[in-house]
DNA sequence: TCTGTCCGGTGGTCAGACCAATTTGGTGGT
DNA sequence: ACCACCAAATTGGTCTGACCACCGGACAGA
C-alpha cells in the first residue's frame, strides 16, 4: 500500500484543495455569492500552509470560480463572465493563426446562436440588443468606429441563448477578435454596413425567425470579415 | 510619475508578472520549450518575493502556457493540451444543465467540424480514425462500453479539422460529456449504433464529402443523444 | 438617524527555512 | 577516452511568521 502510493505520481497539494472545492460546487454545497472562510482558516482546517491555500484560490479565480477581495475574503463567483473570458481568449492566443482560427469559429457558432436567439430571446433582451445597436448608431455618428458595441451585440445574442457554455466560448472568441475589428471597421462603409445587417439580424431575432436570424448572420460575418484571412 | 501610479488601481504583483511573459511568448522571445529562469532568480530580476512570482507561475500553469518539474525548472508549453482541456471542462462545469449546454453546442459545433474534417483530414488522420474504431469495435466485443475510444473518435476529428481554437473547445467540451457517454454506452445496443454510426462519418471523411460528414455526423447526434436531456 | 472614526479581520506580499526531485560535476575504474 | 556512480548543487513545493493595505462592522458623537 505504502510502496504502491509512492509509484504513484506526486499530487501537489494546491491541487487537491482545488479539487475540494470543485466537488463543493458541483454537489451545491457551495454556490454563486457564498464567501469562502479566510484564508488563515483554510490553511488550519486542510493542515496546510497558506501558501498552499492561496496557491490553490488562485487556480479558483483563474478558473472564473472565486473573486478574492482585500479585507473582504473570497467569493465564489459561477457568474463572474471577465475571468473566464479572459483565460479562455488566453488559451485560445496560444497557437499560431489565431484570428483565422477564431474567425473560423465564429462562422461555425454564430450563424446557430443567432437562430437560438430567435427562438429563445426575452422581451427584455431583445429591448437591450436595440439597446446596443442604437449606441452603436451613436458612436458612428460621432466618428467613432462603434467597436464596443459591436462586440456587445454578439455577446448579448449568445447570452440570449440561455447556453451557459456558448456564452464562455463566443465571449472568448469575441475578445480574441476584438483588436481585428477596430481595424476592420476603419475602412470606409463597414461600419455602416455592419449595422446595417446587425439590425436585420435583430428584426429576425425579434420576429422569433430562427432561419431568417441564421442567414442574416452568415450575411454579417461574410460584410465584416476581415480582409486577407 | 511616481503619485499617478498611485492613483491607478492597485494592480496585483503577480498579475503583472503574468502579463509581462504573455507579452515575451507573443512576440516569440519565448517559445514552446524554453526554460524560464528559476522562481528565486525571477523573483530577485523582478523585485519581488518568490511568492508573487510563484503564484504568476500557478496562473501561466493554468492557462496551458507553461509546466514546473521539481528539480528541473519550469518550461514553457504551448503545446500542452491537457491542462487547457481540463480548464476549460472546468470552466464549463460551474454551471447548471451542464450536460444540456455541453451536448447543445455538440450539436452545433460537431455537424460542421465532420465536414471540415471531409475537406482537410491527411490521409494518416483518415487512418487514425480509422484504428481508433477498430479499437472501439474491439472493446465492444470484450464486453466494454468503448467508451475511451468514442471519446477518442471525436477528438481525432476535430484535430483533423486544424483548427486550434476547435479543437480546444472539442476536447473540454467531450472532457464534460465523457461521464454521462460512459452510462449512454451501457444501454443495449447502443454501443452497436454508435460504432455503426461512427463509421459512417469515417467513410464520408475518407470521400472527401463535406455535406455528407455533417449529415453523419447530425444522426450520429440523435443517436447518441441521452434520454431525458 | 446619520456620519465619521477606529479596530479587527481579510487578502497581498515579503523573507527565510526546510524537504523532495532533478541535474550537474567530479572521481574512479576499465 | 568513456562510462558509471555518487555527492553536491540547483530546482520546485511547502511551511512559518511578519508586515502592509484594504474592507466592513461597531461604536460614539452630532
Amino acid at each position: 500500500m505504502q510502496t504502491q502510493i509512492q509509484t504513484v505520481k506526486r499530487r501537489r497539494l494546491h491541487e487537491d484543495i482545488v479539487q475540494h472545492f470543485h466537488s463543493l460546487i458541483r454537489e451545491g454545497a457551495l454556490k454563486h455569492g457564498d464567501r469562502l472562510p479566510a484564508e488563515r482558516e483554510l490553511a488550519e482546517q486542510f493542515q496546510v500552509s497558506r501558501s498552499s491555500v492561496r496557491e490553490a484560490i488562485r487556480s479558483l479565480e483563474l478558473q472564473g470560480l472565486a473573486v478574492s477581495k482585500p479585507g473582504a475574503g473570497t467569493f465564489i463567483s459561477t457568474e463572474n463572465l471577465d475571468s473566464v473570458v479572459a483565460l479562455l481568449a488566453s488559451t485560445f492566443n496560444a497557437g499560431a493563426d489565431v484570428l483565422r482560427d477564431a474567425f473560423e469559429m465564429r462562422h461555425l457558432l454564430e450563424p446557430p446562436i443567432a437562430a437560438l436567439a430567435a427562438q429563445r430571446a426575452t422581451p427584455e433582451e431583445v429591448a437591450r440588443l436595440r439597446e446596443i445597436l442604437e449606441d452603436q448608431q451613436r458612436q458612428i455618428d460621432a466618428g467613432d468606429t462603434g467597436v464596443e458595441s459591436d462586440t456587445a451585440f454578439h455577446f448579448a445574442l449568445a447570452a440570449a441563448t440561455h447556453n451557459a457554455a456558448l456564452i464562455k466560448v463566443v465571449s472568448a472568441v469575441e475578445d480574441v477578435l476584438q483588436r481585428s475589428r477596430g481595424q476592420s471597421l476603419e475602412e470606409p462603409g463597414r461600419r455602416q454596413r455592419s449595422l446595417a445587417s446587425h439590425q436585420e439580424i435583430l428584426q429576425r431575432v425579434q420576429a422569433g425567425d430562427p432561419q431568417g436570424a441564421q442567414q442574416a448572420m452568415d450575411h454579417h460575418l461574410a460584410v465584416v470579415e476581415p480582409s486577407g484571412l
